[in-house]
DNA sequence: GACTCATTCAATAGAATATGTGATTATTGA
DNA sequence: TCAATAATCACATATTCTATTGAATGAGTC
């Protein structure tokens, strides 16, 4: 094989593993995905497509080689297949935020509370939750909280914090984090919080950027 | 707008950075440019495509702001935006080697070398050539040496290296240099100055992450 | 102003991709 | 064994992407 066809064939390659990051609905299920293991049903729910549309999505993912799945039962489970994946992730929310004013028009639109919250980065949160002088409060549904969250978090979804604020040490800060720096619901629950009386802040990235820092991890049991 | 629009509008923009890395060529291109400036005809003949197919590549990248031109005369002079697009290209490679055998196939038919040659990293070439002990060899062509190159490097592209030997100091290391992780002409540089007898390892990566890394770099002249 | 050259634009055909529908497979539990 | 369910497959369709061609633009030159 001559030099150019084997420059063809590696660009050729990469360009496999670049295709899995150009379709929205992908790059969507490979960010839920970074929060943790899920089945098919539950990623068709969460990106709201067809199962046999997520299915499919799955297959040219899994064929990049970007998720890995295991047979439990008759539920398939689907996983990042490791932390490059996130790496690449990462890298193009920066890129794109960087160079498409639309991404920061969007951002802008939705997230203007962003500068009053004050987020914590996850070295300060890593030290101080240490001390046990925060409370540190996973807003994400249930299931993403089973599947693995921050050592030492009390999960309360979203939907129930009003119902649920006795459980919280008045007293006490609170650090709200979800799922990565898009999720809102971290937003949404720092505001409740305060609105509350509550002194909060929200972490500065989501659980997928925690995990990835090697910070502990607990799964299931709080 | 609902939440839901917003999240899929904002997918929809990291799709559209993520398309313009699913095609080979323009991975290519990407990769040409992250040597330097070029102009459309130059990138034309360095991918082997015609010039006009060349451009509406240039178009999207532009679009999806990769890459940014400016007129000089009639020529259109592109070049990447900023670095978090090399860190982007870094990231899909690294991906790709880890998880598409089919790429690690290519480069062990081709690099069979790579062990032998010892490659030299970044930082340890920065020490020791502050010293003056080593020779810099850039084996590029001439052309992408004038666009920028390391600082206190020698221009002896791989097709001139047989006839100028001369020109090297016959006791002294040479550290050859070339585009990157997968160009070989670096390789081709240290077999051929072995087989003459001199002392020669080839550097770890190429002119792009050495300028990454923010070492000193010259333009134009030696 | 006519000419040359680098680049872009516009139109097209053909290839690849995305999605919905309905059938098929595999597994579990009755 | 049969029904129910999760997931995949197979096909049809609409859409999008890509390469090619030839014309248009625009800057420099004679």
């Amino acid at each position: 094989m001559p030099v150019k066809d084997y420059k063809k064939s590696i660009f050729e390659q990469f360009a496999r593993t670049g295709k899995a990051f150009s379709n929205a609905h992908r790059i969507e299920l490979l960010e839920i995905l970074a929060q943790g293991e899920r089945t098919v049903e539950q990623l068709s729910n969460a990106a709201d497509l067809t199962v046999a549309n997520t299915s499919q999505h799955l297959q040219l993912l899994r064929n990049a080689g970007l998720v890995t799945a295991r047979k439990v039962g008759q539920y398939v489970h689907y996983k990042l297949s490791d932390d490059l994946v996130i790496d690449l992730l990462v890298a193009l929310r920066k890129l794109s935020e960087r160079h498409l004013a639309e991404v920061e028009r969007l951002v802008n639109t939705y997230l203007t509370v962003k500068d009053d919250l004050e987020p914590i980065p996850i070295n300060e949160l890593m030290e101080r939750a240490g001390d046990g002088v925060v409370t540190v409060l996973d807003v994400r549904p249930e299931v993403e909280y089973k599947a693995g969250h921050i050592q030492g978090a009390l999960s309360v979804p979203m939907d129930q914090l009003e119902d649920r604020l006795g459980e919280l040490k008045p007293n006490q800060e609170v650090v709200a984090y979800c799922r990565g720096p898009y999720c809102m619901l971290a937003y949404d629950a720092v505001a409740k919080l305060r609105e509350k009386g509550f002194t909060a802040r929200r972490l500065d990235e989501g659980f997928p950027e925690w995990r990835k820092a090697g910070m502990p991890v607990e799964m299931k049991d709080e």
